[in-house]
Parts: C-alpha cells; structure tokens; sequence
DNA sequence: CGGCATCCAATTCGATACTG
DNA sequence: CAGTATCGAATTGGATGCCG
C-alpha cells in the first residue's frame, strides 16, 4: 500500500470526529460533577452551587447552559417571587450513562495502577 | 441529617475523580487521533505527522510524551542513522478500547440527532 | 434567587526557528 | 529524523460587582 491514503482514512475521522463529540460535551471543569449531581435528581441553582464543592456561579451557569443546548439537561423556571430554577438531567442525559461508568471504572483501575 | 455532608459524597467524589482521571489521560486536541491512528500499529514519528491532519511537531511530541507517561504508548529508539523513533500502544493502551467505542457510538449518535 | 458583565490569571495551542 | 525553544494568540476559569 502507499503512504497516508488508506481506505479507511475518511471512516476514521468520521470515528475521531464522533469521539470528540462526546468529548467536546463533557468538556469542561464541571460537566462531570454536574451531570453526577443531578443524576440523583432534580435540583436548584443554589443547591448545585452548594453540592458541587468550588464552583462558582459564572461556571455553573455557563456549563449548565451548555448541558441545556446539548438537550442532557432541562432548565425550568417556576413562577415564585423570587424565581426559582430547576435543573434535571434529560431522559438524553441519562443516555449518557453507560459512558460515564465505563470512564469511571477505567479511571478507577487505573488509578489503582498507578499506586502500586 | 445536617447539611453537606451526605453520606454518599465521598463516594461520589471518587467517582468523579474516576471520571475526570480518565477525562484528562484523552484530554488535548490530539489525544484521540493519535491512539486512533496508532491503534493501527506502530508508527514513526513522521509518519504520525502525515497520518494526522494538522498537527504539529510540537504538539504530536508533547501530547505523545503525556501519553508514555500515562503507560498506554511505548516509545522505541531504533539504533539507525539519523535515528528512528516507533511509537506504538501498550496493552494497556489498547484497554481504552470499549471506552473508545462507547464514546464514538455516542457522539455518532448524537451528531444523527442533532441533524434532523 | 439566578444570573450577566467585566476584568484578570493561567493554560493551551500554533508558527517559526533551531539542534543532535 | 525526531525532536526542543521561544513567542504570541486564543481559550478557559476565577473573582467581583450589578441587575431583574
């Protein structure tokens, strides 16, 4: 075969574009400790604030934004003097799962690994 | 119960500590391309630079570098004149694969949803 | 309460030039 | 061939203050 034009080139990127879709998503300081968050549930923006050890308003907002267009996350504004918002994951969100465990148990091991 | 101190926080931290361990060993630009092309085989360096489109030296070295350092790259200096550099995955490596797949499945789906 | 605007520090990435 | 050194642009994240 030739050099750098194999058949499969074009398959490829279309995986490694796939790849770093899921990864542009989950990008971010906070994604994960978001998405773990509200995994158990609903929750307001100043009990996100409070639960998520560190995070500032600026943050949480502007990653709770992205997780809203991404459709992983529902926003709903409830019509209390002051207004009250509710974040919850999507039934998309919790697609995400599976992924999520699979980095969870891979990072766990390794981190075992690297102890010993 | 008192306030933060859920019982299963701890756990919960790990667990995104997990996450995040195995979100920033893929983190960079061209993480992902790299185990891409070199799960295919060994490699030099210069064919690295031709397979991936775009990138620079600097950064096929640096990123390269973090990668060895992680354990899922072999580095091989071939005593030739000037000298050869293979690259290639561990074993180790290659372990990444179902996270790999489960992160290109879902972003393939994800980018099918977001078209229509 | 739930943000947005602004400013600032740190990091990431790319282009270019140079070395053993 | 396989890098390293240096510079600068762009992006990211944090602190603070203001607003409906």
């Amino acid at each position: 075969m030739n050099e750098n034009d194999k058949p499969d080139s074009a398959a490829c990127s279309a995986h490694h574009m796939a790849i770093r879709d899921t990864m542009d998503i989950l990008a971010g300081k906070w994604k994960i400790p978001i998405i773990g968050t509200l995994s158990f549930g609903k929750k307001r923006f100043m009990v996100l604030i409070a639960s998520i050890k560190g995070i500032a308003a600026k943050m949480l907002s502007k990653e709770l934004q992205e997780l809203e267009l991404n459709g992983l996350v529902r926003r709903t504004v409830l019509d209390t003097k002051p207004v009250t918002v509710e974040y919850e994951l999507t039934e998309y969100g919790h697609s995400l799962r599976p992924i999520i465990n699979e980095m969870a148990s891979w990072g766990k091991q390794h981190r075992e690994r690297i102890m010993k």
